[in-house]
DNA sequence: CTGCCTGCAAATCTTTTGCACCGAT
DNA sequence: ATCGGTGCAAAAGATTTGCAGGCAG
């Protein structure tokens, strides 16, 4: 259960090195979902010299190792969070993109129960939810744009 | 429940011109989800001087007016499909890329309950399994590469 | 040492925008 | 006739790649 936290700590078959072991920490100490960009700032702030492309070139290895998962919201570009749980799913604001992150056995149970039926071997499922966000819905989600 | 029918027949305060009813046409008799770029290469065939900015602005509309979902697997790019029920759900080989769609109610139910905990006004759902489909599975899903 | 990994810069790919003309209403 | 929509080209943004040097194993 806790093989994804060895796998980070030591990549298997692949080298250690001071910004792998960075972008990992930011990526798990990060409380919301962190795009390229975002986390390629937050590294600069410990290690100013790391490259967008180690970013990028990380990013893909990670989320080859299955270390962390790519998500896509309602913005335009991709967002990553480690995976901690095997399933977690996820209410989105379509107004203000707000995520709001919760578990469910039972989510999981029908996932399985649908890859059964279809003869998938399933590895993950997200529910994801879209909707307003009690604030949004209070400030009026039908005036035009 | 057909109003997305109606939208799409006439867009509501729009121009209708033969581009976007190609773009809808396309778009509604595609048995997969396009991207971008596939849908402006189905529309060239019928429409040679269609340009790639009108197939990204009125992709921009749709989703806007709801008349489309822009979803995105495990391939780089968004991927777009006409909304023709309220929710249904996708099942996604992470090694070929082939997605399975499926309807249920208990999911429907279950993510409004989850809204109504949350104080959302829930819009959408959409259920994302992922996992290896019965070829990929058989054809060995652990050698590397 | 050796070969994987990195930084940098350039290349590529995706999506958006400015502008002048065109066509739906 | 009006003004929103289009095509084209150029800009902006996101991601990947080539290469020479650096460092983990």
């Amino acid at each position: 259960m806790q093989n994804d936290t060895a796998k980070i700590d030591k990549l298997p078959g692949k080298r250690v090195t001071n910004q792998r072991r960075l972008l990992i920490n930011i990526l798990k100490q990060a409380n919301r979902h962190l795009d390229a960009d975002e986390l390629f700032s937050r590294a600069k702030l410990q290690e100013p010299h790391i490259s967008l492309s180690t970013v990028y070139r990380n990013l893909r290895l990670f989320k080859d190792l299955g270390v962390i998962t790519e998500r896509h919201f309602i913005e335009e570009h991709h967002h990553y969070e480690v995976r901690l749980k095997a399933d977690h799913h996820h209410l989105i604001c379509v107004e203000c993109g707000r995520v709001v992150e919760f578990d469910s056995d039972q989510i999981a149970q029908i996932a399985k129960k649908i890859g059964r039926e279809q003869d998938f071997d399933v590895t993950d499922s997200d529910l994801h939810i879209e909707g307003y966000c009690p604030r949004c819905k209070k400030l009026g989600k039908n005036k035009d744009q």
